[in-house]
Formats: structure tokens, C-alpha cells, sequence
DNA sequence: GATGAATGAGTATTCATTCAT
DNA sequence: GATGAATGAATACTCATTCAT
């Protein structure tokens, strides 16, 4: 839609005038081949974590090793496209949020967002956890991100929704915080990111006469043993 | 021959007089080998890692890796003996904290010696976030923490102290979001978890007028940078 | 579209300009083609050895590599051709020097002048060496060659400049002996070739009362040092 | 015989006093395989060249490649020992060679020996002529090669029996040309070196009134043909 | 014809685990 | 019991060659 209207088509350059036709049916298997990649990247990292085999990325997608290195030069690129794909997702989300009016809500529905992508995607928490992947795109994305997100804030603050001694830089130790949560429990119960949302934001009020009801109920000690169990590391 | 005629036997210190074998010597050099062995697995796993190799923590160790196998089944086996070690400590935090007299400061001491501990260790830090190691012993140091804390919990918040949803599995679940601080910027700001785990305090309160102030300024842009930099998982 | 209104079409420059297809353009296309490949293999053998790959020659040749498949069946193909021109070369260099009226000068003239070509060219000096490349038309080139070279040493021999002993296939073999101080020193010292060179003329001779002044001094220890330090086979 | 004599045992320490029996077992058959790898990867690069895989060394030998890893580093330090260790026997040519009251013919064995060792391995020419290999070993022995053949070079030099333009930096390189021509011609005729040899020690004179006679007949022009055919580098 | 995308066998290397000494 | 040598499956990555566009 926005791409015909404004005539800008996604490629790199998009130098082939003409509307519909492009000229380079070659790049047409090889674009398809890499997303299939990605998609498989992205499911294996998400099912096994970051010590998936890139062989198993390509058996899933379809396509020899080979295919994965000739558009990614090691794991570690792949890692990092598959990273900076998200990052870019969650800039996003960022700047959808100061579209929203009521300073809070921007915040408290960015950070939601953002832990629910993060919540549902192993690989992408191993990567931002540990991994030293992604280096020169990450530091781009967070260039980017900083700024919207330092603007969310102070709105916030100024309208006396949040405490003031809240940094910016507190909001990807946060979200790194329901990362973890998600990461141990999150095979039992996929949700329960959302009950330490919900009590990290009570944290952030300036003040408040009561607690905010927390949408998630505890685990069980039941599913505690459960979480536990059902790590899948379980290898090195 | 020469070694029967001197009276040297083979091991570092031949303690065990008698020429004869006696069964209880064995016994206490293999206990010493046990200690040894898991104090050089909590340097090693602390300072590279679980990915460190058994071959690695023999060495610091001083003894050879058979001697590792012999004492622990296998590699996860140790990190279990590890960590289930090191859930003993906790549980020894958690009793202490029944002696304090006020509620608040019982709950409140316990999680900041919990997190101080699990901080300070990368090794802990991974088993606990992704291995499925522990299984038995863990289930055991469970057992016997979930009704300290439970008592922890419910003497806080029937002291008013505490919110009334707070659930004794949430305790955990907080060390983890702990944890996950000190994984990214353990290396850049060490004690940076007391800044989230004052936030969480806050949170945990039933009501409150003022944040209360926290004790750790946030990370600054370039430490944020310099954290991603430095993480030390970069192998698959 | 676009491409077909500004008349440009794809390749680097576009030399055989009407729309229509004809095939003797083709020809001269394919023909163009094989010398750049040739050209490429030739630069790229002689810079990094014979284990570049053939996507480098490809690329220095402005060409796909299917391209390359199209021209020679395979990798041996391609070095076989490379070293059947260069053999052609050399032919055409035994060939002048038959025209030489001085016997011993023609010789000498004819080894210099191949060890010259020689000793520059990496690749081709591991094609002599190593490489069962060559085959069919190596066979051909040497059927032009030794008689050649059989006439020269004959006539040398008749003038009595040269050894009675001294066989037409000697001259291949004293080629390849200096080839190796090549490969060796080239690095170092591009010229040493020359001192063993006519260290050999003097062998070549039937008797001789003094040692001809060697052309370039010997390697300094240093310079042995160094030479073998620029080794460039260092993988497998 | 000479050891138990002498009371000296192989071993780098051979500290344990008493006669007949040595205290480290373990060390027994570890030096076992250390000398069946090192056995067969001598078989093994001088018949397929250094492009030979560790695999195929370790079938060779009878052990699993994880036992060549354990005993050298990667392929290269493994290169660097086989090559040290026939550096060694070279030396020790050279050192035997001073014992020669013949000026000439010390030299001239030295030359045929050293010649002689490198000829009947392929893998030794290759780390000479194209490895890194070996760097510090290396620098070694060429520290304790070099005064011994400047000494015998010098030697020869004033009894007037070798040119004075010669260096003792030829040295190296004439066994480098001797090795090409076995290189090339080794499979077809073992023994050709020995023509060129003879060749050059001619040219090492400082004067001469015939030619000596060559010690082993020229190739034939089939035998060139067959040479080339069975060289077995053929990949890469 | 040309292109470059896809393929997958091949290679060096690591490391948990077993076992002879 | 202790040792460390041996093992080999596993893993990331390369490159000659094929083939769809």
C-alpha cells in the first residue's frame, strides 16, 4: 500500500523506475531463500536457543549449508540479522508509542509490547542476553531507539505519571528483567512475563495508594518444578 | 619395586601411614578432591562460563579429569552439585532472615543477600537461567526454601508490610530479573542490581507515597554500549 | 523498461549494439570472455597460488562464475590452459632462439628467458610442479617443444659449447630446479633465480679454466630468514 | 643395546635413578602413538602431500584424530615436528660431514645425503619449499645448521676445491633445486636428483677441465611424459 | 549465452566421556 | 583410587561444481 502510493519499492535502491515489473528475477529465489532462512533462523534459535547448528537452520528451511552462507557470512551474521530484524520491530513499536496521547499508556504499552515480542522468542533473548552478535546494527538501532525512548520517558515524568529518577537506560534493563522471567518459566506458562510487568510498573508510579491487581497469577510450586524441568540448554 | 621399598606411594601427600590399605583415608582425600574439584568449578564456570570445559576446571582443580568423573557423574552432574551448593547458601539466607524481627527488613535482607550472591556468579547465573541441571538435589534445597520464604512472605504482608498478591514463587522469579540485570551489565557496573532490586522493593509495597530513592544511579548511554560489548558469550 | 528506452543494457560496456539477436557476436563475446579468464586466472594463480578459488578468478574476471564453467569444464581445465599458453610461450621462446646464430648464447638466451617468465608467475610454477594439470594439450606443446630445444642443445653440442652428456629433457628439469629458488626467495630476492641460473651454464659447460662471476650475490642469512617467513602455502 | 648399557633412557628427564625400571607408564604409550603419528603422517604427506587430512594421518597411525590433537596442536605444529625432526637428521649430516678429512668430499656427501633425505619425501619438500611451518624449530636448527656448512664450505674453499664465489646460503637453496627435480620426476626415476647433483657439483668447482660424468642417465622423453602424468597433487 | 544462486561433500578442530595404566 | 591418554561425534565453515533464471 504505502510502497505503491509513494512509489518506493523495499530494495536497497530502488533505481528501476517502472511500477510493477522489476528487473531482476535472479535476486527473486535468492530474496525468497533468504527470508525462508530467516524464518527458520528464527524458529530454530526460538525452539534450541543460539547453539542451534546452522545446519539444522537449513534443513528447516529447505536449503544446503551452503545456501546459508552464501547470504550469511557466519552464525554470527545470521544471529545479528536476526537481532537487528527485531530491533527494528521494536524502534518500532517505540515510535508508535509517541503517537499515543496519554503519556503512561505510551510507556506502559511500549514496554508490553516489547517484552511480548522479546517473551515469545528464546533466540532473541539469547542474543540480547549474551551474545556479542550484531555489534555495528545493534549500535545503530539503539542510536535510533534512545532518543524515542528518552522522549517517552520525560513525557511521562513531566506529567507526573513516572518517578523522576527513572533513566531511559532503565528501559532495556527492564525489559531484560521480563526477559528473564520469560526465559525460566516460560515453557509453563508463556503469560506470566505479564504479572512482573505489571509490578515493575506499579515500581515506576512516583506514587500510588494501592497496588495495581497483577493480571497473571503466581506459578504454582507445581510449575516451578515444572519451569525447571522443561529447560531445553540442557547440553555445555 | 623402589616405590614399596622407599615406602613413597604414588599420591601428592601420602598421608595414610600404613602399609596396608585402609578404607577411611581413601575416603577423606576423596572429599578433599570433591571440595576441591567444586571450588574449582566455581571459579572457572564463574569466570568463562558453563561452556568452560571439564578439562579446564581438572586443572584448576589439580587433579586429573578422571578424577572429575569419578566424583560426579557427568558435567551437568557437577553444575548441579554447583548450584545445588549454592541454593544451600540461599536457603541459609532465607533461615537467617527468619531470625530478623522486622518483616520488611527480613524479606527485603533476604532478596538483596540472595541477588548479591547470584550476581557475583556467571556459572550460577547460567545454570540457573538455562540448564536443566539440579533436577533431584535441586528439588530437594526447593523443598526445604519454599516454606522459609513462604514464612518470609506471609509474616511481611501480615505485617502490612507487603503486598497481598505477592506470592512466595515470585521470590525466585525477582532473583532471576536480578540475575538478568547482572548478566548484561555485570561487567561494566557490578552492583547495578541494586537499582532494580530497589525498584522492586518499591513495587512490592502494598502502598507507598514516595519512590523510595535508589541506590545505584542507571546505567549511562556509553556503559549501556560498553555492556553489550563486553558480553563474554560470543561462541554459538 | 527502463533499460530498454535508455538503451543501455546490462553488461559493462555493451559493444555489440543491434537489438536482434546474431550469432557470430557471440563468438567474439565468448572469445573475449575466455582471454579475460585467462587473463584473471593468470593474475590471481600468480598473486595467491593455485588455491585461489575460482570465484576470485570469476570476479577479477568481470565475469559469473558459470561463465568460467562454460569456458573450461573444470578448475584443472582452466590451469591447463593457463599452462598451455605459457608453454606456447616458451615454445615461441625456443623457436627464437634457434634464430640465434651463436649456439651457446642461443641456449642460455632460451633458459633465461623461460626461467624469467617462470620464476614471475606463481601459479604456473606450481602447474610444473605440483599439478597433474595439463594432460592433452601440455602433450602437444611438449611435442612442439622438444625438438626444438633438441636442436639447440645439439648445435651447442656440435660447436662443443655445451656437454656431451647434457640431454634435451635436462632443460625442463634445470627449469624446474630454478623455479624452486623462486618459489623460495622470490619474495625476497626476485632475481636470485639468476645466480643459479648461471651457476648451471657453467655445469652446461663441456670444460671451463674459471667460474663465471655469479650475477647476484647469494642470500644474506637474513634474507633466508625472511624468505621463509613470506612462505604464502601456509594453509593445509 | 646402547641405552641399557649406558643407563641412559630415552625419555626428556631421565630422572628416576634406578636401571631397569622407569616410574611414568602413562608416558609409555603415549610416546608410543606420539612416534606411530608421527610415522605415519611421514608416510602419509610424503605420499598424498601436506594436503593430506589429520584424518587420514590418524587412520594411518591406528588412533582416533582426537589423539593427534592431543599430541600436536593443529596440522601446522604437526608439520613443524615432522620437519624439525628431519631438520635434525640434516644436521646431523652436516656435524658428520666435518668429521670428513676431505674438504671436497665433505661437502659433496653432505649435498647427497641431505639431497637423498628430501627426495624420498614429498611432504618434506612441500613444508620446505611452500609451509609456514615450523617458524621457531626451525629457526633453530637453521642456527645450528649454518656455521657448520659455512664451515665446510669455507673449508672446501681453501683447499681450493670450491669456487670462492660460493655462499653458504647456496646450500639450502641447491637441495631446493634438487627437490624440484625429484618433485617433478621422483615417482617415474627416484633416483634423478642424482644427475643434477652431479651437474651442479660440477658447477661448484672452481675450475674444471672435463665434465664429469652424470651419474644417472637423462629422462626419456616418455618418462618426462609419464612424470607429469603421475603427479598426484591434482586437486586445488 | 551469461549469471550467480544453490549444493553438499570435505576439512580442521573441540570436548564430553571412557578406559588402560 | 587417581591419572591423563584416547576416542569420535559434533560443528563451523569452504569451495568446486551444477542448474534455474
Amino acid at each position: 500500500m504505502g510502497n505503491a502510493e509513494t512509489g518506493i519499492t523495499g530494495g536497497p535502491q530502488a533505481a528501476s523506475g517502472s511500477a510493477a515489473a522489476d528487473a531482476r528475477p535472479l535476486r527473486r529465489d535468492a530474496e525468497r531463500n533468504r527470508l525462508r532462512i530467516l524464518r527458520a533462523a528464527a524458529e530454530v534459535f526460538t525452539e534450541r536457543g543460539l547453539q542451534a547448528t546452522l545446519d539444522d537452520v537449513a534443513e528447516r528451511a529447505g536449503v544446503g549449508v551452503g545456501t546459508v552462507y552464501r547470504r550469511f557470512p557466519d552464525k554470527e551474521a545470521l544471529g545479528e540479522a536476526l537481532f537487528s530484524e527485531r530491533l527494528d520491530t521494536l524502534v518500532g513499536f517505540a515510535e508508535q508509542a509517541l503517537a499515543e496521547p496519554d503519556p503512561w499508556t505510551a510507556l506502559a504499552t511500549f514496554l508490553e509490547q516489547a517484552a511480548s515480542v522479546i517473551a515469545g522468542d528464546r533466540g532473541l533473548r539469547q542474543i540480547l542476553m549474551f551474545a556479542t552478535y550484531g555489534r555495528d546494527r545493534v549500535d545503530q538501532a539503539r542510536a535510533r531507539m534512545l532518543p524515542v525512548v528518552s522522549t517517552i520517558v520525560r513525557r511521562a515524568q513531566q506529567a507526573g505519571d513516572v518517578r523522576a529518577d527513572l533513566s531511559p537506560t532503565d528501559v532495556p534493563l527492564i525489559e531484560f528483567m521480563l526477559s528473564a522471567t520469560a526465559e525460566y518459566a516460560g515453557q509453563v506458562r508463556p503469560e506470566i512475563w505479564r504479572r512482573y510487568l505489571a509490578l515493575i510498573l506499579d515500581a515506576l508510579r512516583p506514587d500510588r495508594t494501592v497496588a495495581t491487581e497483577l493480571p497473571e497469577p503466581a506459578l504454582t510450586p507445581d510449575e516451578m518444578v515444572q519451569a525447571m524441568r522443561s529447560g531445553t540448554l540442557s547440553r555445555s
